[in-house]
DNA sequence: TTGTAGGCGTTATCAT
DNA sequence: ATGATAACGCCTACAA
């Protein structure tokens, strides 16, 4: 039924061997059995058997990415970006999701390390610790964190520190002086970084950091905004700047919540938001923002985990990404 | 290295086809031989190589999804759909995307079909034509289309001919009667059944279609719907509603340039869009749209897929799931 | 330039 | 209950 290369070799007259050269382009062989094989694996309609070829060379030509959940936006962006790239590279995407089930985390790992099923690993936004990932490298796997440095391990990243002093410096030439954070611990390193980018504004401003106007959010969607701002409301002196570094949404829904109750943004409350997602630019006032490099980000991601499983690259490399502040209409 | 089923062997004093049987659960093992080939398989911590066995078996145990284009916000929604059940199945997701390159399309069929590196295959949403999906059936591989219905294929699809009726027929019990419709041609089947059903309300409401407020856009963009208003607004009699079966963005473009233009939503002018994204209930008034089931439809398509792969069903399947029509504040 | 032979790690069919 | 042995389809020395 199928056609395989010894189809192939018996109507060519030649050994399968012969035909494998051929069909893999290797020198030394004649023009003439080249183009009659060619020929005809071309009426055959030949394809090798991509498995079997990868039990003789050791290879899957496949790269397994590990996204912690495709609900996303930042993930899926990343993920857009590494398969656009991917359109010239001859390596297959398989797609793994943990969703937050943190037992069956290593126990994947475990198993993409040792069952041989991929050349190596994407790794995106993920509160695993750099231990977890350490089976990749025993089974010596190339692999690469996407969103977050990593001392031992590749990684692309975005300078959140920056991105977060940026904005919240802004806010800061705007005049403002009780600038409210709203941040998510649980998201794990990022925002913890844009939090002490927050701090350093308001610390090279001589500005003290209020504690009473931090908050911390489990979640990252709108009804997190719109609880968060009935809190702050109340709070004297109330902030007249608020910086979210939980996320787009959660910023959005403070924006809805403070114009329901007759707050006017920009001019009563500033906001600024972080991921420049789409729903930023339909919320009226759009909203002001940190964007991200994400197709960027996914795009030196697959670059260099291919450059590492064809050994092109050695020793550890960071690739740190610029954020982009973008002003809109909540400023 | 790498620890293999002959490793096992050695030590435990038996065969590697003996310890194949006992990783596999075969019957007719004594129990002694069982318990020490687990222990030493778990002391050398072994993994099977996925590719061996895939040669041996000719299952790859990994299903292909290819989708348009991940900007999409309905392809991810369905792939969300696609992995969350697949935490309990034993296949792998490999991802393609054929951004629209028509040739390449089905060339990557081609390869899929006969390269065995998936056992199946899902298609979401996509414009190729039924014979360019005959290599799966020609090669018996499995394959599913999603969001649209296919006589020759499996399908899951929505209802999306209804969806436009129930919306349309909302709008003109509302007491509308002049309702533009905005559609996008290039998307394919499923904006055309939208079409139709928006037509079958009229009709069955004695109203007249009206060419004139019939709009095709090329794209689906927040732009798009800005243009398409600044088009629609000199049109006499002017419609009171417009119907954007091309989708929210598209009806949120709408909404944002009649707001600036000074026309009262829903009061001057009603809007439903198409498909419920999350900016959908940012904008203000929040858009009243047709949501498709865009998890379960992964859902049907992974189990469908599935029991197709290993035997349990046969005969082409149709899964037709209705649509929701919601109710916000832009009608 | 091409053929021979062996191996990649598993599974599966026979014997024993 | 277990062992030999032969696939699975391809690649790669090495030999000719």
């Amino acid at each position: 039924m199928t056609v395989t290369l010894k189809d192939i070799a018996i109507r060519a007259g030649v050994t399968s061997a012969t035909v494998s050269m051929v069909i893999n382009n290797k020198p030394n062989i004649s023009e003439t059995t080249r183009k009659k094989v060619l020929k005809i694996a071309k009426e055959l309609n030949y394809y090798p058997n991509v498995i079997a070829r990868g039990l003789a060379t050791k290879k899957s030509n496949s790269i397994g990415v590990i996204v912690p959940n495709l609900a996303s936006s930042f993930v899926v962006r990343v993920l857009q970006g590494i398969k656009s790239t991917n359109r010239d590279i001859e390596y297959t995407v398989q797609l793994f999701d943990t969703i937050g089930q943190k037992e069956r985390e290593s126990q994947l790992f475990q198993r993409l390390a040792r069952e041989r099923r991929i050349d190596g690993v994407i790794l995106i936004s993920s509160t695993v610790t750099e231990e977890e990932l350490n089976v990749f490298a025993e089974e010596s796997v190339p692999s690469i964190i996407v969103a977050r440095r990593c001392e031992h391990l590749d990684s692309v990243y975005v300078n959140n520190e920056q991105g977060a002093f940026d904005a919240t410096e802004y806010l800061i030439t705007k005049g403002h002086r009780n600038i409210a954070c709203i941040t998510t611990r649980k998201q794990g390193i990022p925002t913890e970084e844009r939090y002490n980018g927050y701090l350093r504004a308001l610390r090279s401003h001589q500005i003290e950091a209020r504690s009473d106007i931090l908050f911390d959010v489990n979640d990252d969607g709108m009804e997190d905004g719109i609880e968060i701002f009935d809190r702050l409301k109340n709070i004297v002196p109330r902030p007249t700047a608020v910086f979210v570094p939980a996320g787009d949404m959660v910023a959005i829904g403070i924006v809805k919540e403070a114009k329901r109750e007759g707050i006017k943004v920009p001019d009563d409350l500033a906001i600024v938001g972080y991921d420049d997602i789409p729903a930023a630019e339909v919320i009226e006032p759009a909203l002001t923002t940190v964007r991200q490099p994400k197709l960027e980000m996914g795009d030196y991601a697959i670059n260099m985990i291919v450059d590492k499983i064809e050994g092109r690259e050695s020793g550890i490399k960071h690739k740190e990404l610029p954020t982009k502040f973008i002003i809109r209409e909540s400023t």
